[in-house]
DNA sequence: GCCAACGTTGGC
DNA sequence: GCCAACGTTGGC
């Protein structure tokens, strides 16, 4: 089991969006490295979902529930999607102001590359998180 | 809302 | 194959 963090404008699509929707689509990924990423998701696999832009917090935990297959979005066969669901909501949003601030945090590519949408997350990085989260 | 950073595109 | 231009992202 690997774990994952994607990264979302609440404004366009957000936590509540997914509990609503109980399990999306995560389409719409134009770079390669976060391509790459979603065609290693497997399902079952957890997935912290965090707010960009408007919230900066991770706010719960996703799953996958389909690997990776092709983008319905475009017609370009390189890019791929994944289907994921609302697994669980943090019991307290974990900022980005604290995540800069954690020893246990401090290699989180969500820093390192801060442009990527889907990231891999350590085991050890997972369980801070979730342990901040309540 | 702005702007720096960065990835992608397209002309050469 | 290079790189300037362009578009997008995300933190502030």
């Amino acid at each position: 089991m690997k774990f994952w963090l994607v990264k979302t404008d609440p404004e366009t699509y957000s936590w509540e969006d997914l509990v609503k929707d109980k399990k999306t689509s995560w389409d719409g990924v134009r770079n390669y490295q976060a391509r790459n990423y979603l065609q290693e998701m497997k399902k079952g696999d957890q997935v912290i979902f965090y707010h960009s832009r408007s919230d900066l917090a991770a706010v719960g935990i996703a799953r996958i529930t389909r690997e990776s297959y092709p983008d319905t979005t475009t017609d370009d066969p390189r890019w791929v999607a994944v289907e994921l669901q609302a697994e669980k909501p943090f019991r307290n949003k974990v900022s980005l102001e604290e995540i800069k601030g954690h020893p246990k945090l401090s290699d989180i590519a969500l820093l390192k590359q801060s442009r990527l949408s889907v990231v891999p997350l350590t085991e050890l990085e997972f369980k801070t998180l979730v342990t901040l989260a309540g």
